[in-house]
DNA sequence: TCCTTATGTACAA
DNA sequence: TGTACCTAAGGAC
């Protein structure tokens, strides 16, 4: 379930698993070996995530000095496919697909599917960083720096929220779902998004994806729309969270009835409510 | 057992 | 804009 929030929660949760004791790091399905051989041995030293790009840092770091760099930098997206597994020792033998495995005496953790796992240079994740807009999970972003690239943009809102380089670690679900909660149109121009607005989907944004780092999945019902307010028989949505567009083609709107709409926008599936979403 | 689909991105034309 | 890539689940046969 690649967005942001997942990410941000992985890096968590590889810090807290595999951070201090030396890690054995391998890659059964053969395509990380190399990097694999170089960092077994090393303690992981530090993780964070920029958008759905996640950076393990290995090596250095181990001394006092805080300031310290890790030596090396494995570099991870997930893709549309890429799932990580977290478990308790002892590792199962893993399975064929495993691109990398860390393990050490408590815990073990496995990444199938990756688009990237590469191992980069401090330099080589600065540039991943520049070419990544402000991510709302992190408490460096600036909402101005995408307002500015927003509101001098022909391209839909919809698209630009997709856009890596303008927001990161918004996906499809987030996307839909905050324009939903903002009564936006999602084939508005970006240049017709005003100020207002613009702040208060980023400080949306800021909220739900805290909450889906939280629980790990992503809720953007509001407590008075949820079934059981509304006097409705609950409801469970395949990708596990509670939502009121994503993926609901046909079914009727929470809030009017209408029945979602779907089309396809940049190879993207879109879902919106035409009644709600006029703005 | 095969086909479709998916919360993503990069590159070619 | 189309296509390639990585995996696994679910549904149609």
């Amino acid at each position: 379930m690649p967005e942001g929030h997942t990410i941000h929660r992985l890096a968590h949760d590889y810090a807290t698993r595999f951070s201090g004791a030396p890690t054995h790091v391998t890659s059964p399905q053969g395509k990380f070996s190399d990097a694999a051989a170089l960092l077994t041995g090393t303690p992981l030293t530090r993780t964070e995530a920029h958008g759905k790009h996640l950076f393990l840092g290995f090596g250095s770091g181990s001394g006092s000095d805080a300031a310290e760099q890790p030596d090396t930098w494995v570099h991870i997206h997930l893709g549309l496919f890429g799932k990580v597994t977290f478990g308790d020792a002892p590792a199962p033998p893993p399975t064929d697909t495993v691109r990398l495995r860390l393990a050490n005496p408590t815990a073990y953790v496995d990444l199938r599917g990756p688009t990237t796992c590469a191992l980069i240079t401090d330099a080589e994740k600065q540039a991943i960083h520049d070419r990544l807009g402000p991510d709302p999970l992190r408490p460096d972003a600036d909402p101005q720096a995408a307002y500015h690239r927003v509101s001098r943009s022909r391209t839909t809102i919809a698209a630009l929220l997709m856009d890596q380089k303008v927001i990161a670690g918004v996906g499809n679900v987030y996307r839909a779902e905050v324009l939903f909660r903002h009564g936006i149109d999602p084939y508005r121009a970006g240049r017709d998004i005003t100020p207002t607005e613009w702040k208060a989907m980023w400080s949306d944004l800021v909220a739900l994806m805290r909450e889906g780092v939280r629980n790990n999945r992503i809720d953007t019902v509001r407590p008075e729309h949820t079934p059981e307010a509304m006097g409705r028989p609950p409801r469970v949505d395949d990708h596990g969270g509670e939502v009121y567009v994503y993926r609901r083609t046909h079914q009727p709107c929470h809030l009017c009835g209408t029945g979602i709409r779907t089309a396809d926008l940049a190879a993207r599936n879109l879902f919106w409510c035409p009644t709600c979403q006029k703005k």
